[in-house]
DNA sequence: CATTTTTAATAAATCGGTTTAGTTATTTAT
DNA sequence: ATAAATAACTAAACCGATTTATTAAAAATG
């Protein structure tokens, strides 16, 4: 347990702390051969490791950011931080990564942990709550990425899905099929959560443009445990939905429970349509159609983003970029 | 971006840096109320943070594991992550994840750095692959835990399933709902993964409880991508089996593929059993029969186990912990 | 009133590195 | 032969906290 300090290396190959410093961040330049041998061998005998927490102090960067998810359940979340996660490795920079439940409380308390402890940078998928702490730290100049989400009113860089044209892309399909009763369903706007507001008036445009009626009963953003009764109301109204598209995951698993519920047969009797993929869609009785994110790509891109302005400290120009969401048609339609 | 340090806040306050610390950690004893509230406004003013890696370098304490998972894409790995968050937040430990994609050399290189971070203790889904590194790691009485898998020829703490019973249960199971050709397909046991290797063996033994016969082509351990190849040939043999015992999620997914590419009808062409809980268990058609491990216990247990090592800095006695699986029957059998 | 104890606070060492400004000794240039 | 340049190091300050030993003043005790 008792840790190999560099004064320990440096007591062995009789050299000082110092020299011991260039040879473990490898300048070499001023130092003979023969002492390099030295300092080599008794490390290696020693078996020490440097004490990061020493450096990152002096240095103050501590080749680590944050990542601090609103909800970790989804499965674009998963893959956003796996991209992220490879991209910092590629660099050789860690990353802690926190669920802050979509609560901004949490959020707030992350938030203030990770900046205590010295992180370099964070990627928020913001909950929206805490504007005063996104203002603060986008005047403080600390380096910061959205990812899937934006705020008004700040101008932090944004990487996140074209979600309008996600909707579009699901309407003009479906109806591309001939179904004119096209429901839409989510999980709670309440909280003007951005991918769930742009979706659903992405929905709303595709209708009009399509010609198509816009009926309050055939859309909804409803917590996920309401949800069951709302499509049970959706279902017992005079239009019934002849498709549904859903918002996301976690709104389709909700979906297909109501459908084996009220055994409902897909695609026949209503049409499903998922914006974000899910690991199931493709073995599923019938594979379901989705609107995918290139979220490995969002994740990369954001990490990019974060780390660049980790390191130069300059802004970037850009503040929202959006990618583009792709269709994929399975037998759910 | 210029932080605040602790100086700043004595300076302000009129007090020494000590008598600051002593505020910050909650040492009201020797301080005079009026110093107090001096050091309350001057923290409030400046809006003053510590840093908490010059504590950490003080203290040889970061309050932070790590947790080294080795495939983060098994449903179980993130259930216990989770859990593992939930008891580390409750405890005020914040929690570093790496994945380790099953190769131990990647396994290693985080080990390494974790240790380099002054992590206060590893909790690791082993490979199984740096036996040198784990004994070096137990013999220096670095606090650890293992999870889901053991490690021969060590003693240390492991937390994990009750492999054997899990096939055991999932044969008996099918036994008794008529299946006589059952078959355990799993993904690679060449790397001695305890989980797998455990699984098979309770299979066979199961099998050999009820007197049923071990048919070679009936059980296979496989690499994913391979495996489709494997039940293609399992299925061109004379024995076609009448049920699958899936090894773990990811195995399950490349039969469901493989029961949609041949058409087979489940449970009338094949049952099927999965040992692992996934997301979509009860919405499939139809919902499919499970073994659950406990995945949520099992992550907090090993929390506890590993906070309470680096705390009290003792080893606890136990070194593998068992957990009860659970069957729950759905209309895949 | 003198002495001890308690209270309230501080100076300085420390953690384990990095970094800057020197210091020798040797070599090269003048 | 002397000055300048270079090679090969090192001492000491520093990062921002914690902690120990110490001090000065006030209060309690005999």
């Amino acid at each position: 347990m008792e840790r190999v300090t560099m004064a320990d290396v440096a007591n062995k190959a009789n050299v000082s702390k110092s020299t011991v410093s260039q040879y473990i961040n490898n300048r070499f330049e001023y130092m003979s051969l023969e002492t390099k041998k030295r300092i080599e061998c008794a490390i290696e005998e020693l078996n020490y490791q440097p004490n990061i927490i020493a450096r990152s102090l002096k240095q103050k960067k501590t080749y680590t950011i944050g990542v601090i998810v609103a909800n970790i359940l989804h499965t674009f979340s998963t893959q956003v931080i796996r991209a992220i996660e490879d991209e910092c490795q590629r660099k050789n920079v860690n990353v802690i990564v926190c669920n802050a439940d979509d609560q901004p409380s949490k959020e707030r308390k992350y938030i203030e942990t990770l900046r205590a402890k010295q992180v370099d940078g964070l990627i928020i998928f913001p909950t929206g709550g805490n504007l005063d702490l996104y203002k603060k730290l986008e005047k403080s100049g600390y380096p910061l990425v959205f990812v899937d989400r934006t705020v008004e009113n700040t101008d932090i860089t944004s990487v996140l899905l074209d979600n309008e044209k996600a909707s579009s892309l699901a309407v003009d399909h479906l109806v591309g099929k001939g179904y004119r009763n096209i429901a839409f369903l989510t999980t709670s706007i309440e909280m003007n959560i951005t991918p769930r507001i742009e979706r659903m008036d992405g929905f709303k445009k595709a209708l009009q443009k399509h010609n198509l009626p816009l009926l309050e009963q055939l859309f909804a953003g409803e917590e996920i445990h309401k949800m069951q009764e709302k499509m049970h109301f959706m279902f017992s109204q005079d239009k019934v939905p002849d498709a549904i598209i859903c918002g996301n995951d976690l709104t389709l698993l909700e979906v297909l429970k109501f459908c084996r519920k009220k055994a409902l047969t897909i695609p026949t009797d209503v049409a499903l349509v998922s914006i974000d993929e899910v690991s199931f869609s493709e073995i599923y009785n019938p594979p379901i159609t989705v609107v995918t994110q290139p979220s490995y790509e969002i994740g990369t891109y954001a990490a990019q983003q974060l780390l660049q302005k980790a390191d130069e400290h300059e802004k970037t120009e850009e503040t929202i970029i959006r990618f583009e969401p792709k269709l994929v048609v399975r037998s759910s339609t």
